[in-house]
DNA sequence: TTAATACATTGATGATTTTCGATGTAACCG
DNA sequence: CGGTTACATCGAAAATCATCAATGTATTAA
C-alpha cells in the first residue's frame, strides 16, 4: 500500500523551488517556511530517493546529475498532475458562500500593496461568494479571526494567537510626520537635531507601542491612538509628531499639510500579515482569496 | 502550498481498486483495509473532486460518467508516476541491513504456504540482507517483534498489541489426530460417536487453547503444549488426541502413524499472519518482505 | 583567528491523516 | 414484517507530518 503512494509530491515541490530559487534563502520566501523546514524536507526527499540531490553550503548551490534528473522527471511529473486535474475537468471548483474579510484601516488604500487588486481579482475568480468586508484596528480583526466570525484578515499582526495562520505578505514603509503648524514643519532637516525630536509630543499608534517609541528613541508617548485616520488628526493638530505609513503621510505631504523629519533616520517597516484560523485555512473560498493577496503583493 | 499539492495519490488508489474490485466487499482484502476507512476513503475523494464517483449500495456497484473519467485519468496518472520512477532511476533502491524473521514453528514448512518460497525471492530481491531466522511459538514472537527484537514474524497471532500492524496471509487448516497406539486409531469414522472423542484425553496447543477445546466441543485440557512438534508428540503417543495442521497431520497419516477423526466434523481454520511494529512497517527491508510473503500467499 | 554564511540537526508541538469499532440506515429478500 | 446485505457515519485512538526555534557545524572571507 505505502509503496505505491507518495513519491511526496510536496517533497518534490519544495525541491523543484529549490532548484528554481537556487538556494534555501529565497525558497524560503517563495514558500513561506522557515530554513529548518526546508532542509529538512530536502534531506526527507534524498533519503527517500536513496541519493543526493544537490551540493549546498558556503559554496554555492548545485544540483547534482541525479538533481537534474529529478528535478526535471519532476516537472514533467506536474505537467501529468495538472493533466490528470484538467482531464477529469476540476481545475476550477465553483466557490460558493460568504467571505468575511478583515483590513487593518490604512492599509486598505494603501496603493503600494493594492489589496483592491487582489479583491477585485477574487470577485472575478470567485463570482458566486458573498463578500463581507470589515475595516478595523490589528487587535479587533485579530480576534475576530481567532474566534470565528472573520474567515481571513490583512494588516499588522501580533503573530502570536496560536490556531491562527499568519502569511507575510508586505514591509509598509513608515517615517515620522509633524503637521503644517507644527514648530519643526519650517526647519529644514539638517537643522534639526535629535534632542528636539526626541522631546516633541509624540503620538503612538496602539498596536505599534513600541515599534513607535523604539523607532524613535522617545522617552514616552504623550499621545495614544488606535486607527489610523486617528493618528493622522493628531498630526495635523501641530501639538504631536508621529509616525505614518509613507503613502498615507505622503499624501499630506504633497498637500503641503505634513513633511517628513529626518526621513533617513527615522523610518522603519513593519510587516503585514494575512492571517486566517489555521483549521479556515484550506477552505477553498478563504484560500483563494489569500493566493490573490499573495499574488498581488509579489507584484 | 496546499492546493498544489495533494490530489491524494492515496485516495486514488483505493478508488481504482475499489473500481477494480466492483464494490467494497473484495477491496478490503485487496487494500487490507476496514469497510468503514474504504467508506471513507471514497467519501473524502468525492468531496475533493465535487461529484459523486460511483452509485453504491443494496443493488450493486457502478461507476458514474464521472467516475469512469476519473478511473481512466488515474490509471494514466499512475503510469506517469512510474515512469517518473524510472525517468530518475529509483525502481530499485538497494537494500542493505539486516532484517529479523519470527517464524512460529510449523509454519516455516507448510509446503500450502511455502515461506521458503517467499525467502528465496526476498533474497535473490536483496541480497544484502543479511538474514536472520528464529523459529519460536506465537506468543514468543509477538513479544520480540513489540519490543523490537525481532522486525517481522509470521504465524498465528493474537492481533491485539498495540503498535502492531497485522497482515492476514493464510488461512490453515485443522484436523483432529490420534496417534496409531490410541483406542480410536482402528475404529472407522461412521463407528465412531461424538461422545467417545469428547471424553478421549485431549492436548492442546497454548496459544490455541480455546479455538482448540471449542472446536472438539470438549469441556477441558488433558495435556497442553506450546510447540507444534510437542502436540505431534502429544499425539504420537496414543493417549491423547489433538488438532495439527493439516499439513503436518496428513504427513503422519501418509506414514501410517496418525489418523484424522472424522474430518468432516472436527475441522478449522486459524489465520496466520504478518505482524511488524507498525513504525518498521514501511522500513523497505521490512516492507518487501512483507511483499514477499503476501505475494507467496496469494499464489 | 574571527566572523559571517549557509545549511544540518534536534526536540517539541500542533495539526492532520489514517484507521478502526460501533452503530445507523436504506434497499432488497423472503 | 424481520432479517440480510452493503454501505454511511461517528467518535476516538494512533501514527504521521509539518513546522519552528534553538543550536551545531563546516566553509569561506576578512
Amino acid at each position: 500500500m505505502r509503496r505505491l503512494d507518495n513519491i511526496d509530491l510536496r517533497l518534490l515541490r519544495v525541491f523543484v523551488t529549490l532548484a528554481d530559487a537556487g538556494g534555501f534563502a529565497d525558497a524560503q520566501i517563495l514558500l513561506n517556511l522557515s530554513q529548518s523546514t526546508l532542509s529538512t524536507h530536502l534531506s526527507a526527499l534524498e533519503r527517500k530517493l536513496g541519493a543526493p540531490l544537490c551540493e549546498r553550503g558556503r559554496r554555492g548551490f548545485r544540483l547534482t546529475e541525479f538533481g537534474e534528473a529529478t528535478y526535471d522527471a519532476a516537472k514533467r511529473l506536474f505537467v501529468e498532475i495538472d493533466a490528470f486535474q484538467s482531464r477529469i475537468g476540476r481545475d476550477r471548483v465553483k466557490l460558493m458562500g460568504q467571505l468575511r474579510i478583515g483590513i487593518v484601516d490604512g492599509v486598505a488604500t494603501s496603493p503600494e500593496l493594492g489589496i483592491h487588486g487582489a479583491l477585485s481579482r477574487y470577485c472575478e475568480y470567485a463570482p458566486d461568494v458573498f463578500i463581507d468586508l470589515l475595516l478595523g484596528i490589528p487587535a479587533e480583526l485579530e480576534t475576530a479571526v481567532a474566534d470565528g466570525t472573520r474567515d481571513v484578515v490583512v494588516g499588522p499582526m501580533s503573530q502570536k494567537v496560536p490556531g491562527l495562520t499568519y502569511i507575510p505578505i508586505y514591509r509598509e514603509p513608515h517615517a515620522l510626520y509633524c503637521g503644517g503648524s507644527h514648530p519643526l514643519f519650517g526647519v529644514p532637516d539638517d537643522a534639526i537635531d535629535r534632542a528636539a525630536i526626541e522631546e516633541a509630543p509624540f503620538a503612538v499608534r496602539g498596536y505599534l507601542h513600541f515599534d513607535d517609541l523604539y523607532r524613535a528613541n522617545h522617552p514616552r508617548p504623550c499621545g495614544t491612538v488606535k486607527h489610523m485616520e486617528a493618528q493622522v488628526m493628531m498630526v495635523l493638530s501641530g501639538r504631536f509628531i508621529g509616525f505614518l505609513p509613507c503613502h498615507i503621510g505622503g499624501d499630506w505631504v504633497r498637500r503641503g499639510l505634513m513633511r517628513a523629519l529626518m526621513p533617513k533616520t527615522y523610518s522603519f517597516s513593519s510587516t503585514h500579515f494575512v492571517a486566517t484560523r489555521t483549521a479556515d485555512a484550506r477552505r477553498p473560498v478563504v484560500q483563494a482569496f489569500v493566493r490573490e493577496v499573495k499574488r498581488q503583493a509579489a507584484g
